[in-house]
DNA sequence: GTAAGAAACGGAGGCGCCTCCGTTTTAGTG
DNA sequence: CACTAAAACGGAGGCGCCTCCGTTTCTTAC
């Protein structure tokens, strides 16, 4: 049971220290993520895993050597898209005003949350059997969020009385909403009206 | 999600109401449900419906007629079986002393048990996917165990200071056990146990 | 009995899963 | 370069899933 999470992958042994891959492998691997990544959004993760191999240019065997199971690939995948929504919080940072990047950065999100609704039974499996990753996972996307929030707070562009969890909270409303057509569009609004809230009472108005 | 409970079957248009069976259906579901549980206690809920299907003498269509998918089979494998474990409970009754059906009653309890191992994760899902199922079948279960219990007591076989619920308890670490080849002896022993510390105590001591 | 319609049957067919292993590609080494 | 061992590839094959629809069996009414 105990464990020593201040340990790096190169002192832990049974994980992601393996040696670099030959660029053969690496060039595949990489695609397949990345055609699986479409599929999963386009069909849920009951996607063909022999039409992903297809689309990806290599042959069965080789997407079943790279991922053990379905599970596997799946949380490649999801890791790979909570990375790049993370990494999109600085992007946007650095290319628009604090409360503009906000507001960009909570609209991707809604974007990443629609892909996922198709998936929510098994993603659901997958988060209560790993529970490190859902952790490790919700932990990036809040540290991302702060970040912006503090921002624009220091930036008297929104309001100085909310923080980060104000907001995840103010969010989670998205995650609740009924599965209708006009979800994505309702859930566009709600960012709207989010951030007027916040704009309103800012140093600056 | 209101819901009204007292409704009977034939008052619910929708559920359980349907038309008796043509004699011929009747027999085949019969089978099939008797055959799958045989399979699914032998080799988990992953046992090969077309096995299934082949070993109850039908075709692979006639167990999707009935079944159309997986998981209805498994839902009604597993009320059947647990009601079973409670008509037990009242046969016991009938046919021993307050404090020997009690005993009988939770070993068969832990040979229920055992045979549950293997399915948990699909188990696990469809419990929680389903959760009406399961706190229907937990009612009944406790129901039945209280009937045993509160006759023992009511007997002087056992002792007055405990009820269903403190035997469920004890009986909880039967789940939590680690899954070793000797997991059922060890179960037995502990019903043992738990029933010497039952009836001492008791009045007629 | 028997005739007719309804209900149920069953298995072929098409697809996806996953394993296994002969073939090909790569990365070193002289 | 040329050679070789190791790594990676890929797809055939065997199995299970599930649907679809032509065939069989049951039930009801005469």
């Amino acid at each position: 049971m105990a464990y020593e999470p201040q340990e790096t992958a190169e002192q832990r042994p049974e994980a992601a220290a393996q040696k670099p891959l030959r660029a053969d492998a690496q060039r595949n691997r990489d695609r397949l993520v990345e055609v699986a990544a479409v599929a999963f959004a386009q069909n849920g993760v009951d996607a063909s895993l022999e039409e992903i191999a297809r689309q990806a240019g290599v042959g069965i065997g080789t997407l079943y050597r790279h991922f053990p199971t379905r599970e596997h690939l799946v949380e490649i995948v999801y890791r790979r898209e909570v990375e790049g929504l993370c990494a999109a919080a600085d992007d946007l940072a650095l290319h628009h005003p604090p409360d503009v990047a906000l507001e960009q950065w909570m609209q991707r999100f809604v974007d990443y949350i629609a892909t996922k609704r198709g998936l929510s039974t098994s993603l659901r499996i997958l988060l209560t059997t790993n529970s490190t990753l859902f952790s490790d996972m919700s932990g990036r996307v809040s540290l991302a969020l702060r970040r912006l929030v503090e921002a624009a707070v220091a930036d008297g562009s929104i309001r100085g009385d909310v923080d980060a969890s104000d907001v995840l909270h103010a969010l989670g409303g998205i995650y609740s909403a009924p599965d209708t057509k006009d979800w994505r569009d309702r859930s566009r609004r709600l960012v709207k009206l989010l951030m007027d809230g916040l704009r309103f009472g800012a140093k600056g108005r």
